[in-house]
DNA sequence: CGTGCTCAATAAGTCTGACTTTTTAGCTCC
DNA sequence: GGAGCTAAAAAGTCAGACTTATTGAGCACG
């Protein structure tokens, strides 16, 4: 939903992209982009242009004689945002939110960790503010109010980290926030220890203690698994 | 060096994103296609799909009537592959390689927990080669031996993860590896202590002992945050 | 038979030039 | 001096002709 369908190779990749990324055409499928430019009807330029930023997120391999052919869902690039959302909309949504939830489980205690040491007074001061708001939103199924205070909880945690690689991950983990409260979970008010967490995070993160700040998050993703059944025995 | 220049728009990419990444243009910098289509000798629709595919990268922004603008680092999507090959070759290679190391470090260990979880035998088999390739070639100057088995080790731990995000960062980690080794640190025989290391490791796969796996790994990637002086006081 | 060569078909790749659309900056007019 | 109009500028789109690499079929030769 950031830039959508700007021109007419974009309408033509909000289309095609997620029937690939659905995993229509099996690996090794082949498209022919003239085919494709009649089907869209439109001008072979804009077709290539689209075949182009497919080709970029590593979902299709363009060779001559042979035509676009789809490469195996190992090769594409699930970091590319655009992906990442195509497939969320997608029919293995799930599949991808526990991927994404995992993959937050490992970063996000590092990033609180790192945040205690690098975080400047205002970041702290925006997650106190952002602890306060979650907690403020937290019964009465305010349900919108407090996903908004928790996505901004994160970003800024992620953010604060000064790592750029955890800074980019503040879209994917609004995502797998809202998708949660919006599909799966979460019909009722939040976990109150949950809650807690995040403040005391922001405490930990505001003393300078990294190794507490880094405990902290590691029980709210713990936490996260757990909603989706992704533990230990 | 993965697929160079393939096609003449490949070509422009390889000279135009690293000037990008490298921050030749600063921010909001405005660069026109008719110009640029000039300075490469290639047709303007040549041109229009490089353009596309940095687009993709959220390197730059094509607007109407304005140009090609170049984005603040901070949208960049530091996560494709040729974003980080193109920075790795430029001149903050050193920033971009702690930003990779941190990466690991947060992801390796949880990733190796998953492996004792879910990695098959032959996966274990593999892993078990792989350290034994390392010992036998820790002592006498085989760097180049040594190497190859350490990458390779480090793949299938990221492959057995099962874990899609994980396993698409082996090519991340094999370049932190490999530019470890060409042009930084260790111009001597490697630590014996991370040997054994990679060696444990592979044992509590095997063991299928995850906590063990998680922590041992963990020590690893401390060590390469050493190396680099990344650390908490 | 099967190996290797030639050749033609094919689909991507490239270029050109004309046209459209949107946006902005400058200008007029009130 | 502000609102609205106008014209220029640059990306966007299209159509058509041509180029090039690839591959598979057919054929000759061992």
């Amino acid at each position: 939903m950031s830039t959508p369908g700007r021109g007419l190779h974009g309408h033509v990749l909000d289309t095609l992209g997620p029937e690939i990324t659905a995993g229509e055409y099996p690996p090794g499928s082949v498209l022919r982009t003239d085919e494709l430019a009649q089907r869209f009807d439109v001008s072979r330029s804009v077709m290539r242009e689209a075949v182009r930023v497919l080709e970029s997120m590593y979902l299709v391999e363009s060779r001559r004689r042979v035509g676009v052919t789809v490469r195996p869902k190992s090769e594409w690039n699930v970091y590319d945002p655009q992906v990442i959302r195509w497939r969320l909309a997608g029919a293995d949504r799930p599949r991808q939110l526990r991927s994404l939830t995992v993959l937050r489980s490992a970063i996000e205690p590092v990033a609180a960790g790192l945040a205690a040491r690098h975080a400047t007074s205002e970041q702290c001061a925006e997650l106190t503010e952002c602890a306060l708001g979650m907690v403020a939103h937290s019964r009465g199924h305010k349900l919108e109010g407090y996903l908004l205070h928790d996505v901004a909880f994160h970003r800024v945690i992620l953010a604060a980290s000064g790592n750029e690689m955890f800074a980019r991950l503040g879209d994917v983990v609004a995502e797998v926030l809202t998708g949660r409260t919006q599909h799966d979970v979460m019909f009722e008010d939040p976990d109150p220890a949950a809650v807690t967490l995040h403040v005391q995070v922001a405490e930990a993160v505001r003393a300078g203690d990294a190794a507490r700040a880094e405990q902290l998050t590691r029980e709210i993703t713990v936490g996260a698994l757990q909603e989706l059944d992704i533990l230990a025995p």
